[in-house]
DNA sequence: CCTCTTATTCGCATTGTGCGAATAACTAAG
DNA sequence: CTTAGTTATTCGCACAATGCGAATAAGAGG
């Protein structure tokens, strides 16, 4: 920005009440099924409603800073890799005052998801369903895990419903260019555990000799020699991420 | 953003004085080269450093408002796309005030570009020297068109040197699976000029078949039956963007 | 040792792309 | 009108990436 802008235009009384929060999407896997750690909100506005854990930004604190205390506080989490999504920025996206809202994105492995939601701090896992294939885009709708298509869908607060579609688009689109995928499994994972994650991703089914050539190729996977126990059949090799070069 | 942390947290005191911002990069050829407009500052601070047109976002305005008004105020234009960048938020980018911007980023074709550096609001055209190859991002230096190597780089303001970087970035990412590409062109234009945009952005040359072929295939060209006038050969059949599907 | 089930590999067709060379087409000069 | 000059446009072929069905391998458990 410039400064004659702000000379100019600066107004104290105009300016100061836009406020500057960030909302993170906790994003994990729960049967096979994309899923989002939420809050029940039981104030208004919005009471009832399902909301992204979020927070506001400190005049001392850097965006991601904020992210990272919104998790650790909000979700006993730290240290996640985040991604910043979007800046949400319409008039009227709540209803008490002028804010505006920078969206992350974490990535939890299956296990940490699940844990996440049993710490007490009132985060339930609500699975996202993605009515539209590929990167269309479009509204998405979240569910219970538990419940059946007859409770229908969980009300999302805000635009937080535009904020969670918006996390499927972006993992859609840099899920084979990029490695992002491996922060949804766990240390050591099969290829069948890799190709789970693809799938419930992008929302569609994939070959396997095709993925599984693919992957290979990309040079991100190291076998470790061991296999998977607990199975009554041939055990997969389990294999782990190494960082590109 | 949930309430909770609203009530539990919000001190005016500590959070009024951050304000957020738009800053716009406009972008478009000169000389087959990327180039963005800039603005000389003449005030304190960074005096004399060159700065991407932005503004304060107004209380009733939303983000793509104020970068809309920001393109109206100081390049003299209006209804360009714009695409939302990313946002910056470190926490001494400016050294007044907290200030979190977010950044986007608006084409304009070569015709449009020139026009704008030459309407009186002070923009002038800079290129970007892009020093890495691909997308493996990385700083950027910015140079009059006229100046030769020996003037040496035109100083950057603030993080603008990053969003410069960003918006190179994100342009190489979604060139060839979108029609980005486009907005840098004249309505009617030849593939060769498609090509010269396409290998501006990239940086790097391409092969003309393939391009060509690849580019027919993606169904986004309409001939136009006319051709380019003014060359002393075979001119060139003229194409027309037509919106996919 | 045999069966069951999945892991892993093979073979082949199809598609997308790189690239050099050939052909087509228009302008301008003679 | 003819010819040279230059670029546009198309061809032909090699090669890499991928989809997909089928074959083969391997470990668990009886």
């Amino acid at each position: 920005m410039s400064e004659d802008a702000f000379l100019a235009t600066y107004d104290p009384s105009a300016y100061g009440r836009l406020a500057l929060t960030v909302d993170v999407v906790l994003l994990g896997l729960r049967d096979g099924r994309p899923a989002a750690l939420l809050l029940k909100r039981d104030e208004p506005p919005q009471a009832g409603l399902w909301a992204l854990p979020g927070g506001f930004v400190g005049v001392a604190e850097t965006l991601e800073a904020a992210a990272d205390r919104v998790l650790r506080e909000k979700a006993g989490l730290s240290g996640l890799h985040l991604e910043q999504l979007y800046t949400f920025g319409a008039i009227d996206r709540d209803p008490r005052m002028r804010i505006v809202s920078v969206a992350y994105l974490a990535l939890l492995p299956e296990t940490a998801f699940a844990a996440a939601a049993r710490n007490g701090a009132g985060l339930r896992p609500a699975v996202i369903e993605v009515p539209w294939a590929g990167e269309a885009g479009g509204p998405v709708a979240v569910r219970a895990p538990e419940d059946g298509q007859e409770r229908g869908p969980l009300p999302l607060a805000f635009d937080h419903a535009d904020i969670l579609a918006l996390a499927i688009l972006r993992l859609r689109g840099k899920l084979d260019y990029s490695s992002v995928g491996f922060a949804l499994l766990p240390d050591r994972f099969t290829l069948r555990q890799l190709q789970d994650v693809h799938e419930a991703i992008l929302g569609t089914a994939l070959n396997k000799p095709a993925f599984r050539r693919r992957m290979l190729d990309r040079g991100w996977l190291e076998p470790t020699g061991a296999r998977a126990a607990g199975t009554s059949f041939r055990p997969p090799e389990l294999y782990r991420f190494r960082q590109p070069r």
